[in-house]
DNA sequence: TTCCTTGCAAACGATTTGCATTGGA
DNA sequence: TCCAATGCAAATCGTTTGCAAGGAA
């Protein structure tokens, strides 16, 4: 089992919640996109096996234990990807006509320039905690 | 009138849209807000004298008129904010326990080092158009 | 008249929840 | 045994749409 299996195991055990099937499932279908993916989507990746409201529950017990994070720039549905001290801190590609989207990680001079800017921006009474640049334009195939 | 509601005014006209009351009433809240707003928030501003369906035909029509962009940064709603070419270019400030959303303008020499780095991002087959840096934190009041 | 806009109510569709059952520790 | 996890069906709720009435050009 990979490492990245690992650590998920040891954090849901940390919360006293199980690493079933169905989570492992959504775990490893999540691992394998190249981006945040929906329910539907990865219930063509896992198969019908899955109960629609399983794959919910899922979501919402993996989501909460801090292992996804919900990406929200998507009409009508929510899109979960792997928590960012999995998958490693990452932007976002969104395409304006397919709605989808795709990760992108910069090069670290370039972020630790992002980083520094976040910092400045958000001066006052808001504390900033995380950061995405979500870059909407047309990707490949809608081109 | 302002100009602002004469750029709105036109453009509509230029498409053959006409600018009713309802569609006003809409330009202005969101005129007046400091981020995107939802439909339940905009109804609560406008009141109820205008039914759900008609304002969420007026925001349809808005939007594919150009005049307002969808913010999907929120969990089960659609928030809207006007265009960037009405309110100028700025971020997000998402509070990560409210969900509140806020505008955030940063200092052009600073906007145009997030530009250079979106260039340099969007490499290969995307095609970067826009973009929005997404803060997310803890605001004021739910510090 | 003609076409766009409006309002009400019904329809949609993604997500959530109640409840009885199953299964692991 | 005991409590978390599961599956099905029913319920939610934001959003969309059908259709008939109202209004502007």
């Amino acid at each position: 089992m990979s490492s990245m299996e690992d650590q998920v195991r040891r954090r849901l055990g940390e919360r006293g919640v199980r690493y079933t099937p169905h989570r492992r499932a959504v775990v490893t279908a999540l691992a394998r996109a190249d981006g945040p993916r929906s329910a539907a989507e990865l219930r063509d990746d896992i198969g019908d096996s899955i109960p629609v409201s399983s794959l919910y529950r899922s979501l919402g017990v993996l989501e909460r234990a801090g292992v996804l994070t919900p990406h929200l720039g998507s009409r009508d549905v929510i899109r979960y990807e792997l928590a960012e001290w999995i998958s490693g801190h990452h932007h976002h590609l969104v395409c304006i006509d397919c709605g989808s989207v795709e990760d992108v990680t910069v090069p670290s001079p370039v972020e630790s320039e992002v980083r520094s800017l976040v910092a400045g921006i958000a001066g006052g009474s808001f504390t900033p905690l995380a950061h995405t640049l979500e870059i909407e334009g047309r990707c490949a195939r809608c081109a």
